[in-house]
DNA sequence: AGCACGCCGACT
DNA sequence: GTCGGCGTGCTC
């Protein structure tokens, strides 16, 4: 050991004594004498370090720099020659914590500026956003983004209202119609934290037995969270939430309103002025005080995805958040998810649903026909209706409107096999073949390889078929198929909220179905089911009983004539279980398959993506935990559309080795970031498109 | 990500 | 001898 390196321990050890003792800022700057240490989460989001930093506090911020409050630091500055810090870009950051010392042995730069004196970041969110980051890989950073709407200086200066009481116990309403559904409300009521999954009966009460659940929880003197799928559904929960507890008691986070607007009300759920929050997805993380109770409705719909990194689910993060905060968890809709039935299973949650008589008395009749079961009448071919639902149809349009659901929008369908219904595929590259335009020759989607002379692969057929007809086209047809009858449209961009109670057909994409008023559809046709099944996605069959399920809830119960044809194979799973109205079953029956496939929810798993040689280095890299499986690498039609060779591997690791898993992927994409090496590799964990 | 420090080639 | 290549590592 040289004399150099001695000193220069000792050097060190000497500054580390003194830091311990009483940090020491940057020259010229008065520190505060308490706690002169802020511990500041630097929001600059591919500064992958996702860790903490330490700022001296001046004097004058010494009240002000409070844990939670939004900061401006300088960060990434140099030490010029004079000895003197210099330059370092301004950052925004929370204080995250005041501490009398720092681990950091160097003089700390002192805050910059204290944004604003609102406390935002609670512990209670830095918690939820910690947990959130550490289960998707993801940076506490990023989660923050998703979590803390932007400041808006105008809605900090004005008073919250002051907080109501808590309301009344409610009675049981809705919910006394399920077995468990009044203990379930005075469960909550009396201050437990009773967790469930909820098999919605159809009809039209669930907002109302939400309500009364919220009602319930705020009995108690805590707080709710409702996360729904779209703004339709949350304003019919806001409207029953009113009509229940009034207006002052809940606060509706939603993106409709503006971000001056949004920033208020989630001021308010953080001051503790509201008690209740309900909202789209990004509500997910309202800091609702001491949370009594989280609803997740319809948690298989996949607008409860988060879009940007690192993509959380709302359900994941409701269950965090139940665990973390002791609150109480209804999860559930019309249909039931593969992962709710999971968590009954696991003893986790425990289910909350109707005896059978009730559902059969409450749900519409369902039958199936396939579609080789055309009609004779003329304009029922026209209408590529086969018999039955021509029937149906014609009968109840004299009863109350008809809701007509065809499985994608658009008016260019893709194309298939006239006869076996395999997918038209380009011998080029097997992508999708689709119509050039009017007597222009097929092409494919993918390359644009145009394809004159098309047969059937399988069964050698020469005649096409549209695989999809969109939402226009069969109003179209309808149209002409039932000349006098008004023909709405409800889809992705005009999306009507209910229809008038009197005959009309309503065409529908799923998710965008109007609520009929008054006793609901007379009927509705499940059009096009065999697209739906015939997806090659692991969810296909759970995604289109869901889509029927939500569809066929708007329909009258069977005693008022209410009546369901779905076109589809009739001994498909699915098909049945919509039959048989049992959305719990089915789900029990796909856990048991995934149990034996080892594919999620009974295994975490989680996707890599990127060049051949981007991925291969990452999985070259990684420490994954033991027993983990890597499937593939594969190959997978480039994000960019661009020629760039892209790759996907799944990890898949035993479901309690999914934070091991989480850990191991960030860890190996920091080290790859640290050597920069190669181009990037983007990972997902619970990745939404496998099978 | 920026941005500075550092250790090797062509120019005055 | 010096200017500058961008490879590597740190940022409180």
């Amino acid at each position: 050991m040289s004399s150099t390196d001695g000193a220069g321990e000792q050097l060190a050890f000497i500054r580390e004594t003194v830091r311990k003792a009483k940090p020491r800022a940057a020259r010229g700057v008065e520190l505060a004498d308490r706690l002169p240490v802020a511990r500041v989460l630097v929001d600059k989001g591919v500064l992958s370090l996702d860790q903490f930093f330490d700022y001296a506090v001046p004097a004058a911020m010494a009240d002000e720099a409070r844990p939670g409050v939004r900061v401006r630091v300088r960060f990434g500055g140099r030490v010029g020659a004079s000895g003197r810090r210099e330059g370092g870009a301004l950052h925004d950051g929370f204080v995250v914590e005041r501490r009398e010392t720092s681990d950091y042995a160097g003089p700390l730069a002192p805050l910059a500026r204290v944004l604003s004196s609102e406390q935002v970041l609670t512990p209670e969110l830095l918690r939820l956003c910690r947990a959130v980051a550490d289960r998707y890989a993801g940076s506490l950073a990023d989660v923050l983004q998703l979590a803390i709407p932007p400041r808006h200086a105008g809605a900090e200066g004005e008073p919250s209202p002051r907080p109501l009481p808590p309301p009344s116990v409610p009675e049981p309403g809705g919910w006394a119609r399920y077995p468990h559904g009044p203990a379930f409300l005075s469960s909550l009521a009396a201050g437990h934290a009773p967790r469930a999954v909820w098999t919605a009966l159809p009809g039209p009460g669930w907002p109302e037995e939400i309500a009364r659940a919220v009602a319930a929880t705020l009995a108690s003197g805590r707080g709710a969270l409702v996360v729904l799928p779209d703004g339709r559904s949350v304003a019919r929960v806001d409207e029953a939430l009113t009509a229940l507890l009034g207006s002052g008691r809940h606060a509706v986070l939603a993106a409709d309103a503006g971000p001056q607007e949004r920033y208020r009300r989630w001021l308010a759920v953080s001051r503790g002025s509201v008690q209740a929050a309900i909202g789209t997805r990004a509500a997910m993380f309202a800091p609702v005080r001491r949370l009594g109770l989280v609803v997740v409705w319809s948690d298989g719909d996949s607008s409860h995805s988060d879009l940007n990194a690192p993509y959380p689910h709302v359900r994941e993060v409701a269950l965090l958040r139940a665990a973390e905060e002791g609150a109480g968890a209804l999860i559930g809709g019309v249909a039931t998810t593969v992962e709710a039935a999971q968590l009954v299973r696991s003893g986790w949650a425990r289910p909350l649903a109707a005896e059978r008589e009730t559902v059969r008395a409450l749900a519409p009749r369902v039958r199936t026909v396939t579609d080789l079961d055309q009609a004779r009448d003329a304009a029922a071919q026209a209408a590529r209706l086969p018999s039955v639902a021509w029937e149906t149809a014609r009968e109840a349009l004299t009863r109350g409107p008809v809701l007509i659901q065809v499985p994608r929008r658009g008016y260019v369908p893709s194309l298939a096999c006239g006869r076996c219904r395999t997918p038209a595929r380009c011998r080029a590259c097997g992508g999708p073949l689709q119509a050039g335009g009017a007597d222009a020759p097929l092409e494919c989607a993918w390359c644009g390889t145009a394809e004159t002379d098309w047969h059937c692969v399988e069964c050698g057929s020469f005649k096409l078929r549209a695989q999809v007809v969109g939402a226009r086209r069969t109003a179209e047809e309808l149209g002409r198929a039932f000349p006098r009858v008004p023909v709405r449209t409800s889809g992705r961009e005009s999306v009507l909220a209910s229809v008038p109670d009197a005959p009309a057909l309503v065409i529908s994409t799923p998710g965008a179905e109007p609520v009929a008023e008054g006793a609901g559809y007379a009927a509705a046709l499940l059009l096009d089911g065999w697209a739906l099944l015939g997806r090659p996605d692991l969810r296909a069959g759970e995604e289109a009983l869901r889509r029927w399920l939500t569809a066929a809830a708007l329909v009258r119960p069977v005693g008022e004539g209410g009546a369901v044809v779905v076109v589809a194979e009739p001994t498909a799973r699915a098909v049945q279980a919509l039959v048989r109205w049992d959305p719990a079953g089915h789900a029990g029956v796909e856990l048991d398959e995934r149990e034996q496939l080892r594919f999620p929810p009974v295994s975490r798993m989680a996707s890599v993506t990127g060049s051949a040689a981007a991925v291969a280095d990452l999985l070259g890299l990684l420490r994954l935990p033991e027993g983990a499986d890597v499937l593939g690498p594969v190959p997978v039609p480039a994000v960019g559309g661009k020629g760039e060779e892209t790759e996907r591997a799944l990890i898949r690791v035993a479901p309690g080795q999914g934070a091991a898993l989480a850990a191991a992927l960030k860890a190996g994409q920091i080290a790859r970031m640290a050597l920069r090496t190669g181009d990037p590799v983007r990972i997902r964990i619970d990745p939404v498109d496998i099978g």
